[in-house]
DNA sequence: TGTACATCAGTGAACGCGCGTTCACTGATGTAC
DNA sequence: TGTACATCAGTGAACGCGCGTTCACTGATGTAC
């Protein structure tokens, strides 16, 4: 296997922009390992020496790329809240003008990001675990979030900036909580039992998903 | 303080039902200590042996009551779904016969629960670190979330028992989905920050949650 | 193109820590007589 | 009421474990000349 040559990967690595490294892509791969752990073992279960030892490399390497334990959780929950607010304006744009289509759409994607993604949202949503003054993190979360808090301030006629009314904090809150209680009860196996009878696991999102959706508080059902 | 006498704790220890111990009531202590340290520190900061120091007595004391700390987990979680129970049917049974009105303070009652517990309550949706077999466990937590379950298909026109309508299947989620939500986004501090533009922590259940409440979806918004 | 050097990604041994659990024990309590 | 004994709640030392982090290092890479 060990050739004289320079391997291929060597060569890519002179050509490329950003990937000067001994092992490749030592970073990415950590980053990868770690959502692995995190989806078997759970955020709790995490562990940097895990993580090196999946890495194929020494415990002491991880510090190199991301200073420590922290350093590393910050970076996927960085990702995780980039890709997130993404899935959410994608959703929103891709819905029209109609502002219960753009909560409809954004419920949508707030759930299925959830349950595709289970262990970034997981992380995401356990911020003792992270440094929330992490690099981008804090304008990148903000970004997501505005993003239905947007939809909401032309769904009740509300001025693009400033306090939100009553009614439509009451409307934020409400679409919130009830997509995000879904997606924190699926992945918490609450609503296995009963899927198991609707023809297994993904019923969830097949059957109950729009089910749920159907009562998405939107701004005309009530005054 | 150390007099010849019995102490009047030991007469009672005598005279009380089940009350034999060295130590006054070391097991009542070791819980009560739990809960203080999930408080604290949250879940994942729980150890038996901080436990332990916290009541007093030494990292083996509590094996003798609990077993093992799973044990001693366990029995915080059966305290919470007993005393979630009583609260649902409570609430149930005070908001008198009319649908809309029993799922209204079953969610209430959730969400105040959760928020005035918050140590009991996390443990509750963390089922990894309880055994879900322990002692009562099983039925207990089962007749508390049959409490909404029942008033859902009260609220529909169900049979008490048999599999649920979709309808009712889409009602029962989208109201523990919203109320859950609420409970964790509320205990996650997510709503910290408006809410202290309103007033303080407080403004969560006094203002947020009535807000959140009347998005409750009820059985006859939709057909 | 060839050599000398600086850089820095990754090594692996070592550290100190708090943990859960075990074990033989001790000593107060309740009970049998 | 008084004595002997069994029970068992609580002790405290010890165990082995996996963890995060440190440290001096090594060796491949890219760069300056």
């Amino acid at each position: 296997m060990a050739v004289k040559t320079k391997t291929s990967r060597e060569k890519t690595a002179k050509r490329g922009k950003a990937r000067p490294y001994h092992h490749g892509d030592l970073r990415a791969k950590l980053i990868e390992a770690a959502e692995a752990l995190i989806l078997e073992r759970g955020v709790d279960g995490f562990s940097l020496r895990e993580v090196a030892r999946r890495a194929g490399v020494s415990p002491a390497a991880p510090a190199h790329h991301f200073g420590d334990t922290r350093g590393l959780l910050s970076e996927v929950a960085l990702l995780g809240f980039s890709e997130f607010g993404k899935a959410l304006a994608d959703a929103d744009r891709a819905a029209g003008p109609d502002p219960s289509r753009r909560l409809h759409a954004q419920g949508l994607a707030y759930v299925t990001f959830a349950l595709n993604r289970p262990a970034r949202f997981g992380l995401m949503f356990r911020s003792t675990k992270f440094d929330p003054e992490y690099k981008g993190l804090r304008p990148t979360s903000a970004a997501a979030f505005q993003c239905l808090e947007r939809a909401i301030r032309d769904a009740t006629g509300s001025p693009p900036t400033g306090e939100l009314s009553g009614d439509a904090m009451g409307l934020l809150i409400a679409n919130w909580s009830i997509v995000h209680g879904f997606a924190h009860l699926a992945l918490g196996g609450e609503m296995d039992p009963p899927a198991r009878a609707h023809g297994g696991k993904d019923a969830i999102l097949r059957i109950f998903l729009p089910l749920m959706l159907k009562y998405l508080p939107v701004a005309d059902v009530r005054k």
